[in-house]
DNA sequence: TTGTACGCGTTATCAA
DNA sequence: TTGATAACGCGTACAA
């Protein structure tokens, strides 16, 4: 019959909404994307709801987002801003378990589910040795975000290692974007010395990096490589295809999901570290002869 | 103070939740990720929160979504299918306004607001007409999917005025995703007689088919053009940079919530139409000379 | 103007 | 086991 029992009847007296919140800083990027269906489909499946917040990286929009979360008595509350800040003390607050993707601010009030960044940049560095690169580069992601600069310090490792590293002057600031990413070779190639070898911090980037790459001439991989990070839907159509560290995106925010259940319920629960894989395809290759 | 009023009491005795559910085919597409993004930051700055449901197309997760949805009183619910089909009649049970994206099934339960994808086939027609393709092929989104038979339409209006067509043997069948993008250029280019230009669905069609023309030895734009429509992030990054039918995503999903909100409060709507526009990339040129 | 009682739909508790 | 009833927290309407 036409008849629906009401949940918000049901909240009211059990205190639980079937509900979490998810906020991210941007739905635009195609990684979060990924994250942000981990976690919707794997709700459904499990009869919750997740409300979404965009903030925009905007810190006014990211409190008046999760004060609205916590009026409507969400159940958890999922974060994917790769930088928390001040922002952080507002989930601390808030009286619901919080997870956090990508991020390891966790403290007591939160865990966190996480790609391992530092075994990325690992990896990175890894390859792009092993295929003979000496001089590499890399285009951070926003300044904020903790990953960028774990991808960074797990390429230094492996590059010290070998008694080499990513000079100062190589690391160019970056925002995600694919616009970040073509600004970032006009002053990496405006440089006297120029590197064989570019890591990005996600394929957004990579993606304008490429293009500035070859609007100034140059041939990828013949006379620069280029390196990505998330492996996005994308990715295998560029021209060439591109050479980049994946995450599992979807798993991610699987996982998350399934930890914010188990905090609701009061399991036991530890943090999680999912491991990147290099996935190779053609925009790297060993270094040619250097200027 | 640390005091936060419930929305869900509120709720209960006002009967609004302040709340829209919103439901996507999926949130893997970046033109549906950023018709989310227009709908969630415009819902935030007018009090509102979103529920997001991932049906996948399925059209059981459909159903269950809709059904939660109305036990969690959602003031109003928008959706993203392209396909409404069945789960239609579902809708029109909800008792409260709905709103459809890109799609003109709207009776007199819900209203829509859409793309004019019958002028962005005119659009698509009249340019690869203009720089001398007459020779020309289309591949289909998902088969339910209404859009993609008008942007058809459209562009055989064109055609037809001009005295010729896309033939049936060149609308080949693709489901939106690049892969499908890739096999439809198979069936397409295994004929004994190959168009001058493929006009694709969306831009993630069109990725496929542009990394598989390249793949079979062809040159993009000199030997084939090709011609997308949505105008992703990533189609300014292709190689060749991608000419395409831009539609206005975020608006789309703007506009969309702002009539769930006048229709919520009462006030009189009229279904929205918004005019795609040509955006000149490289992909297309004019045809060399046929075989 | 300020205050008090009732309703909203469901669950949970307690009495029969 | 079944059936009645309090409580959940906020709006609202009515009374003072």
């Amino acid at each position: 019959m036409g008849y629906t029992p009401s949940a918000i009847a049901r909240a009211m007296s059990t205190r639980r909404t079937h509900t979490v919140g998810l906020v991210v800083t941007t739905i635009a990027d195609p990684f979060v994307a990924e994250v942000v269906r981990g976690v919707e489909e794997t709700a459904l499946d499990r009869g919750y709801n997740v409300i979404l917040c965009d903030s925009t990286g905007d810190p006014s929009r990211e409190i008046a987002a999760v004060r609205t979360l916590r009026e409507k008595w969400v159940d958890a509350v999922i974060v994917t801003s790769s930088w928390v800040g001040d922002f952080y003390a507002q989930l601390a607050e808030i009286r619901v378990p919080v997870v956090l993707i990508n991020n390891q601010q966790a403290g007591e009030y939160s865990f966190s589910v996480r790609n391992d960044d530092l075994h990325g940049g690992h990896l990175a560095g890894q390859y792009l040795l092993e295929i003979g690169h000496r001089h590499i580069a890399y285009v951070t992601g926003p300044a904020q975000a903790t990953s960028s600069w774990l991808r960074l310090e797990g390429c230094q490792d492996v590059l010290h290692q070998a008694g080499t590293e990513i000079p100062q002057e190589w690391v160019a600031q970056g925002d995600g974007r694919p616009r970040s990413g073509e600004c970032a070779v006009a002053s990496l190639l405006g440089q006297w010395s120029r590197p064989s070898a570019i890591f990005c911090y996600n394929d957004m980037t990579a993606m304008g990096v490429l293009r500035a790459v070859k609007a100034r001439g140059l041939s990828v991989p013949r006379d620069i490589s280029i390196l990505g990070y998330d492996d996005i839907a994308a990715a295998p159509y560029l021209d060439p295809p591109l050479t980049t560290i994946a995450q599992a995106k979807y798993i991610l925010g699987q996982k998350a999901l399934e930890m914010a259940l188990d905090l609701i319920q009061g399991r036991p629960v530890a943090d999680i570290l999912l491991q990147p894989q290099l996935i190779v395809r053609e925009s790297c290759a060993a270094p040619g002869q250097r200027l």
